[in-house]
DNA sequence: ACTTAGGCTTAAGGCTTGGTTAAGGAAAAT
DNA sequence: ATTTTCCTTAACCAAGCCTTAAGCCTAAGT
């Protein structure tokens, strides 16, 4: 029972606070793991995978923030949900929790009815999060395509085909979602990250290597919107 | 481009708090409104349906909670968010806005980078808001016309259309509220943009162009009025 | 019947947007 | 260190969407 239960990770330095928040916790059916500090949350958070951390943003030595960054770095972490909790009137933590990569932020002092929905809705969003990248699926297959992910490693009828870095996740991305469009600040999104910044003409230019090499019946401009991928 | 980015009205009864956030959030690539005081205010925002509103609390007459309330009261308005801003210290004010329905709270002065990532978090919300009720549809579907907004398809019978943008966004429009009549002003707005400026028969000719192609029986003109979709 | 207001139609050009190519720099492989 | 591959930029080109302009049509008012 326990192990199918979802597992929240507490990170406090306060141990009044751990124990009070996570007797809560416990109360309510979750599988509650705590540390005190940054460091250890990281190394806690790689050995159990949790669903859930609740990070506090004032800590001594490495902050909430910080923490919350470098968490974000692990491909591993990437489906965490990360909520922050912070003492009211910090309004300033809280601009920069969002940018460093958190879901939520929870004020304290915090009352138990509060917070028990309060996590009960992030974790219905981390079902979805999950549900939306859906296919895990390290093979995928469209017409005359086979994609491996793993492998990097294109099949275009009978014939191997290796692309490039960004040719390949562009033709993932389009191919995730058939006839689905694209605009252009998807793509720049999720293929090269919110904040690189590339000329405008870098998309058309991968857009016709990819034409060129699994044929370009398959991808389709729709002017003015953006690019989609087509049986 | 212009009616598929966020829309946000902006109220307040000093032109240059307009001017200056007016001009950040364009800035960001939002579709941005304006008035000065409550009573319009609630006006355009039965308008343009906006996803954000901002609203100063102190204004002459109808202040920004009674404005609030106001809107609260109109169903069509129900998932808007509402954001007040208000001078540092009234703290009194912050109880009275919530109250009222707000669902944030934004002290001036501004400083444009943490309004730009407050805003980012507001909208991030409104989306859930919206996907819970399951609003939002990306298909739409109406006698014999079916509209996908992701693919960026018209099916007409069993025939696809494939329409330019403006085109594609007028009709998403008119087929947003069968019947209503939407004035040409409304259309510009919605479909242009505010600030861009085009001649008066360039709507015509886009609706020319939609009769041709998904037949005119279904786009009515009110003379004097404007143009509504009819089944 | 004439006038006028408002919308319809058409075609032509401008201008935005995407395609193409080549070249230079960065990164990786040898 | 050298070579190769990949990514980005820039300049120019092509396509077609958007807008405009001008004349036509219809309905309503004089």
């Amino acid at each position: 029972m326990e192990s199918s239960a979802h597992r929240i990770l507490l990170v406090d330095d306060e141990p009044d606070v751990l124990e009070f928040i996570g007797y809560n916790l416990k109360k309510s059916g979750y599988q509650v793991y705590t540390t005190q500090n940054g460091r250890d949350a990281i190394e806690k958070a790689k050995e159990v995978n949790p669903h859930l951390i609740l990070l506090d943003v004032m800590m001594p030595e490495m902050d909430g923030i910080e923490t919350c960054e470098e968490i974000r770095k692990n491909e591993q972490l990437h489906n965490t949900i990360i909520a922050f909790l912070t003492a009211r009137g910090e309004d300033y933590s809280q601009i920069a929790g969002f940018e460093a990569g958190g879901d939520d932020y929870i004020t304290k002092p915090i009352k138990p009815r509060v917070l028990s929905s309060r996590i009960k809705a992030l974790l219905k969003r981390y079902k979805e999060k999950v549900k939306d990248q859906g296919e895990d699926e390290t093979i995928i297959k469209k017409a005359d395509l086979t994609i491996d992910k793993e492998k990097y490693l294109v099949q275009k009828g009978d014939k191997d085909l290796v692309l490039p870095k960004k040719e390949f996740e562009l033709l993932l991305l389009l191919i995730s979602k058939p006839d689905k469009v694209f605009t252009r600040e998807e793509i720049f999104s999720r293929v090269w990250g919110e904040d690189v910044v590339v000329g405008d003409r870098t998309i058309d230019v991968h857009i016709r290597k990819l034409r060129e090499k699994i044929g370009g019946e398959h991808i389709k401009t729709v002017k003015g919107v953006g690019y989609k991928y087509v049986e």
